[in-house]
DNA sequence: GTATATTAATTGATGCATCAATCATTGACC
DNA sequence: GGTCAATGATTGATGCATCAATTAATATAC
């Protein structure tokens, strides 16, 4: 029958759970979504990049991307210019205070996973690392 | 500075890529949301049970589980009705309709499952459910 | 050189989750 | 017994993600 009890779906479960607890208590403990620290991240380490290839790097949708940005570019944190050499294009870089902000955002997120992680030994990191590693290749097959 | 380039950063950046990966892969896969199926599986296990109960196990919010019952009730798949003891109460119930067709998901499900932990090998596998695990209990404390 | 195809970005429609507010029912206290 | 608090369920508002369609600019083919 279909008691689904092994442990395969156990671990699903888990999964299912762990990211259905942790996205919203993420958003509460640094403030900013984990979708838009990424996106931020990217800018950050970039200096400068179009649109398309930002949204390449953190895998979201074209219209997801385009709304962060118009609310980042809102409160001030990011700047667009249209490309000059190719008018479909728009570059996308932080603003001073963009740097700064995340900056803090970054050191909140640090603390945050710090907890999660909290009784894990190196070696265990590395271990559930290549695994995570693994699973997502299994998924990226499919 | 905060390069954010340790392993616990990889491990919180794997986890959210996978949830964001796993969750629209499992509904095409499978043809039902994982949220929803879970509701199904808690209602095939419990046979009958309050709308209350069903939303403390599967631990969704209260709204989201009224507009998942509902339409469930109008696919057909699951019953409700008012607790004659307290009218505030409502027990939910599958149909027979219900029971046969969460076969078909979980046997998807299972399938899905199995793709996702490919070459994991028993012992991995209770080592990743542990791991999960405690990830989960250090999530709750915050 | 003009029509067609391609690509980046945007907008609209939809689905799902949450929170807050409301409704209905029951229980408790005076 | 009547008022008030507590509880379950529902509805509305909002936010975020996706897909599909559209717009604008560029590249390609004839």
């Amino acid at each position: 029958m279909f008691k689904c009890s092994k442990e395969e779906e156990l671990i699903a479960a888990r999964l299912f759970e762990l990211s259905k607890q942790t996205m919203p208590k993420f958003e509460r403990c640094t403030g900013i979504s984990q979708s838009r620290l990424e996106i931020l991240r990217e800018l950050f380490e970039a200096e400068e990049i179009t649109q398309r290839e930002l949204q390449k790097k953190v895998n979201i949708d074209h219209a997801a991307v385009t709304r962060h940005l118009k609310q980042l570019e809102e409160k001030s944190m990011v700047i667009r210019r249209k490309s000059p050499e190719d008018n479909r294009f728009t570059y996308v870089s932080l603003t001073e205070e963009g740097k700064t902000k995340i900056a803090a955002y970054c050191e909140e997120k640090q603390r945050f996973i710090s907890k999660i992680l909290n009784g894990f030994s190196e070696l265990e990191r590395s271990t559930l690392l290549n695994m995570l590693t693994r699973i997502q290749e299994n998924i990226e097959k499919m």
